[in-house]
This record gives C-alpha cells, sequence and structure tokens, in this order.
DNA sequence: AAATATTTTTAGTCTTGTCTAAAAATAAAT
DNA sequence: ATTTATTTTTAGACAAGACTAAAAATATTT
C-alpha cells in the first residue's frame, strides 16, 4: 500500500492541516519531517499521483479524502500502540513516542483490531490525544489551554500539547498529571505565570508551562 | 545499527548455518530469501565489513560470534512477538508468521525485554522452537520427527518443522496440537504413512506429515 | 584430463528516497 | 512599481538494495 516514508508525509501534512484551512506548504512539511524542501516537493508529487493528495505548484498541498482516512488510520495505529506501552509494558509517558513511531507502520488489519481489543477500546492515549476510530473519526472534547483560564476557574488535566520527553519529565516532577484538578489561584500579567492548586497544594508555573497543558473546564461548578 | 533488510540476511545465514558445518552458500541464501545470488554477494561483502560474517569468495560465509548473537537477537524478537499475538491477540498459530517478519525489526530494547515479562519468560514459541535467551542461548530439547518412532513408541507433540499456513491449518483440521500425547500404532513399509492414537483415537498420517511433527519421546514408559 | 554443467562474481542498470546548487515563482519591502 | 527576500521547484548526484546479462571460478561428467 503505503511505505513507511510516504505514511510519515501524509502524517505529517495531516497534522499540519488541521490549524490552517489553506494548503500545507512545502517548507512546513519539510521542517516537520526534518528533511529539504525538495526531497517534499517529489514526494508530494508521488502522493498526488496516488491520489492521496492535491498539490498545486507553488500552493501547497491538502488531503483528499482518502488520504485523510489514511492519514487517520497511521495516527490511530500509533496512539494505540502508545498506550499499549503505557498500559501493558510499564513504559512511561514521556518513552513511548519513539516506539510507537516505528510500530505504527506495521500492517496488519487483525493485529490493531485485535490490540483495540485487548486495551479495552482506549479513547485517549496516554498524552490526552484522541484515537480515532476505524473509519478516521476522532471525538474532540472540550478543552482548553491553562494559560486561558481566569481566576477561581477549575478543572481536569486532560491532555498536554507538547508531548517532548523534556515536557513530560518535568511535569512528572512537580507531580502533574492527566486526570488531576486543578483550580488557577492566581495569574500575574508580568510574565503571565500563574499560582495553581493541585493535589492539595500550590505551586507556581510559568506562563509557558501554562500553554502547554490541556485543561477541561468542569461545568456544574461546586 | 542493522537496517531490516540486513537482519534478515542474517537471520537467513544464521537458519542455514545450523545444519551444515560448511559455509553457507550464495544460492542458499537467495533461495531463502526470494531474491538473486548476485545480491546475495552485494550484501555479504557489506556485512563481511560489519564484521559479522566471514566471507571468502566462492567459499561462502559463515556468522561470527557478534553475528550470531545479533542473528538469535532477531529470532528471540520474532518468536516472543508470535507468542504474544497467539496469547494475548488471539491470533491462531498459522496467521503470526507474517506479522512478527514485521515486528521483529522493532529497535527497542525494553520493549522486548518488557514483553518477555508481560508473556511470562517463554521458553517455545507457538511453533514449538525455542525462544533464545539475551544472549543468544537457545536451550535445546531431545525431539525426533514422528516419523522415526517405532511401534508403540509415544510421546508429546512439541513442534512442528514445516510451519507454513497450510501444514498448520490441515493439523487443526485433524485435531493434532502441541502438548498432546501420541502413540505409534501401525506403520505402514509401502508409503511410510502410520497410525497413530492421539485424543483417544485411531487416525491414519502419511509419511510427509509424520516427518514434520516433532515429538519428545517420554522416558519413563507406562 | 578435458568437456560440460553449475555456482558465484562482476559490471552495469533501475527505483526509492534523499541531498545540494541553481533557477523560477511568489511574497515583502522600499 | 521596482527591488529585495523568501519559498518552491528543477536539475543533477548519491547510497541502498535490488535486478539482468555476461564473465569467471568451481564442481561434475565423461
Ligand atoms: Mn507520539
Ligand atoms: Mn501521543
Ligand atoms: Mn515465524
Ligand atoms: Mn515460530
Amino acid at each position: 500500500m503505503f511505505t513507511s516514508s510516504e505514511e510519515n508525509y501524509l502524517k505529517a501534512i495531516y497534522h499540519l492541516g488541521i490549524t490552517s484551512n489553506k494548503g500545507v506548504s512545502t517548507n512546513a512539511i519539510a521542517k516537520r519531517l526534518r528533511t529539504k524542501a525538495s526531497s517534499v516537493t517529489d514526494m508530494v508529487k508521488k502522493l498526488a499521483d496516488k491520489n492521496v493528495l492535491v498539490y498545486r505548484k507553488y500552493q501547497g498541498v491538502s488531503l483528499t479524502k482518502e488520504g485523510n482516512k489514511t492519514a487517520a488510520n497511521i495516527i490511530r495505529k500509533h496512539r494505540l500502540w502508545e498506550v499499549f506501552l503505557v498500559e501493558k509494558l510499564n513504559f512511561n509517558w514521556d518513552e513511548v513516542h519513539d516506539v510507537a513511531e516505528q510500530l505504527e507502520h506495521i500492517k496488519s488489519p487483525k493485529l490493531i483490531n485485535e490490540l483495540d481489543a485487548l486495551l479495552g477500546f482506549p479513547k485517549y492515549d496516554p498524552h490526552g490525544d484522541p484515537i480515532p476510530d476505524n473509519e478516521g473519526n476522532l471525538d474532540q472534547i472540550e478543552k482548553s489551554l491553562l494559560a486561558t483560564l481566569t481566576i477561581n476557574e477549575f478543572g481536569i488535566c486532560v491532555g498536554v500539547h507538547d508531548s517532548s520527553s523534556t515536557f513530560l519529565q518535568f511535569l512528572d516532577k512537580q507531580k502533574i498529571a492527566l486526570g488531576q484538578e486543578i483550580t488557577v489561584i492566581e495569574k500575574e500579567d508580568f510574565d503571565g505565570s500563574m499560582t495553581i492548586k493541585i493535589n492539595n497544594k500550590k505551586i507556581s508555573i510559568s506562563n509557558k508551562i501554562a500553554n502547554n497543558l490541556y485543561i477541561q473546564k468542569v461545568q456544574n461548578g461546586q
């Protein structure tokens, strides 16, 4: 079907296409895949021939319906494997990404369906990212960056924006994990840092941290 | 470290080297990997440069200590994944090989060690083949081809020589599985077929079948 | 031992995916 | 509206891994 390299391009374009409604630029793809723009142009032509994306010279690319589904399926595999590594193989959430990058390219529909079942059909991966279903649909929950909350607002920590291992290890050190309740106590105008209550303790976090934590606001406020 | 292609060559040479004490021939490798002799020559030179095998023109190749260990490690991964697929993901023993061929190339020491633990440190794969330990050692049990047993000899079915899906599916149909006791009732000189007792039933099997089933003879005969 | 057959190697080509350097198109600045 | 800067594409090259066809070495027959 598709080579690992082709799959990586599709995945990159999928992720970059979520934000922008315009075509995804050659340079953006090159940057994300740590490759050169010229390589991207070559590959993009090949993928256009395979009808998974449309490409207009100098105008960037966008995935077709089929390309979108293919990309979502790779992401589905990536995230399911991440759940497996954490839930079954005692990996920490900062250790899973690189291995999942390899496992996502394994070809076997039965494998991934059975894995899904073994894990109890999880809806989110260890970083709080939604797992697409077999059709490529994923349910988007209402979540906000912690930095956007105002004083006294609170909610559940449901995801990370940056999932680099340095950030995740930092969160481990601060005992911040998904599922925990976070309340905004104070916000500093000067540097955007805030004091939050978590685990019944007050801690201070920088603006950069607050901009990388997703919170699901609690509706029926107490 | 090694590419998937290099790993497949090492594995092939390992398997072919077990029987012969001489160098493994270019043609034998080509046949096993369904490639051409000229391709083998190229690759074999590259692997010799990497010190995993010794190559003398026209004399075939043999693995070095390091090559042997590398090959055994790939086989360890292959067989552990096969156990995983059968034990955890409801695969039948005739469905696992092709997926394991892909999974064996995933690079992550932690992954394979944790998988080993999850499975309870199995010693044999679903086809009765031994799983090498981390050092590449594997315990060889005493086993004989069913065809070599004489009348009234009996033992436990512990492995298959041919693990093609057609053969495995045939065994399923005949309700022959690993772990079952088999007793030789009768042998026909004419075609080498035999009548055996299994599951308290007598069935007749051809010489070809008997030459592909491994039996561990029971010592303390009853 | 010479002739024939088989195996193995060499030489040259191809595809995939990458790269650099230069040319062309588009965007931003004056 | 030009000029300048940035982005994108083209052209040409390279490494990995495979292939075909031909040459060379080894094995087998006669
Ligand atoms: Mn990931
Ligand atoms: Mn993730
Ligand atoms: Mn196998
Ligand atoms: Mn096996």
